[in-house]
DNA sequence: TGTACATCAGTGAACGCGCGTTCACTGATGTAC
DNA sequence: TGTACATCAGTGAACGCGCGTTCACTGATGTAC
């Protein structure tokens, strides 16, 4: 849930500096995006999340030509924030964060591209392309441990990463697409992380079962 | 796209038989399961869906009692039919078909967990449950390979099933989220189906990169 | 088998509702002098 | 620094439109006799 926060002025006033307008137009952009995560593109309408946001639905075209503009917007503010989210951390403790059912949970503050790729398949191609470069951002932040190899090795490591962001995600998304509390949904999770974890860890099981 | 075909009879009639009228209603659920792949389940709206079956919108009531309804079997409907489209094929050959341009660009006929798992974890939990169960069945068919084996065996059997579907299932819905004919698209798809084949073909490149 | 009537799948107009968007208005901000 | 005025972020009513759903109606099907 989200709960409009102060205009952050502090006191309360009819109008508003031009800083703290641009303060309320990014902090629309962070709505949506958290809003869109949680319930799709098509699930938040304008009045909704202008409300969330703290404002009445009337103000939104000072600040967005369209509800697809700011689609686009947020996208690319989710997209950089989740890519975000794995900046520093070792691959292994990603995949174990990532896997958690905390993240599968947590809809509106997760990855972008586990809440949001099923309805990007279906977006004008403007959106697509910010998934793929929001993609791309995702691999090359997880690309902090290569160190410096030569092209195959390179080559090798990014279909790693890929591979890698393929499996996390599709995880992800059929557990979210199992009943709550489901034990399928936490066995996908629990399955896919110590297996994903074994391409990594070289105590964990060994990588070619069956 | 999707045309209309003859009401089954043959000839032009203006009312219907019991039998047709249960062949008509079988016929809005596989229309609903096709479009609701392609466009969502926002996206597709009773008019539309009735048009493309060869009806008008108003008829819709007599087969369901609501949307939300029709909704539910067309989940369970397009997953039997995903889970048959794998049944009698070798894992290593379901791998290759799955990761395919042909199915990644064919969204209305292509796998029903790909397409709108991310839908279903918005959905009530029928819907989720339904998911649910059409995971099982598709792991159920994958099963097919596994012979008469130990306790032990079985759970590693399974968990591998889980880790390769959910592995699929991630690489497809990332590579629709790519712009159309975009190479990242295309280089999800080659990555994923290289490394997750070397899980089953003992020809194949090793399984533990990096 | 033939006739009279009830059923009910399908039609198409109509409903209320929520959506994205527009608009006249407000009043503090920010600028010109 | 002080005054007069233009700007423009935000308000809330209103718009047309498409949605899911309802309804009176049609007429062949299917049944009762």
């Amino acid at each position: 849930m989200l709960v409009a926060a102060f205009v952050s002025g502090g006191e309360s006033q009819m109008k508003v500096t031009k800083t703290q307008a641009r303060e309320n137009r990014a902090r629309i952009v962070e709505t949506a995006s958290t809003l869109f995560r949680e319930r799709g593109y098509d699930g938040v309408g304008v009045a909704d999340l202008m409300a969330a946001a703290g404002f009445t639905h009337g103000g939104f075209y000072k600040h967005f030509r369209s509800k697809a503009d700011l689609m686009a917007e947020a996208a690319a503010s989710g997209l950089s924030q989740s890519a975000a989210n794995a900046s520093g951390v070792a691959a292994a403790a990603f995949v174990k964060e990532y896997l958690s059912r905390k993240h599968r949970d947590a809809l509106g503050d997760g990855c972008t591209l586990a809440a949001l790729s099923g309805d990007a398949a279906r977006q004008p191609e403007s959106i697509k392309e910010t998934f793929a470069a929001g993609i791309e951002n995702q691999l090359a932040t997880l690309a902090r441990e290569d160190g410096d190899v030569g092209e195959i090795a390179k080559r090798e490591a990014r279909a790693k990463r890929i591979d890698t962001l393929a499996h996390l995600v599709g995880a992800i998304v059929l557990s979210r697409a199992c009943p709550d509390d489901s034990p399928l949904a936490d066995e996908i999770l629990e399955v896919c992380r110590t297996r994903i974890l074994s391409h990594y860890d070289p105590k964990g099981k060994k990588p070619n079962g069956g």
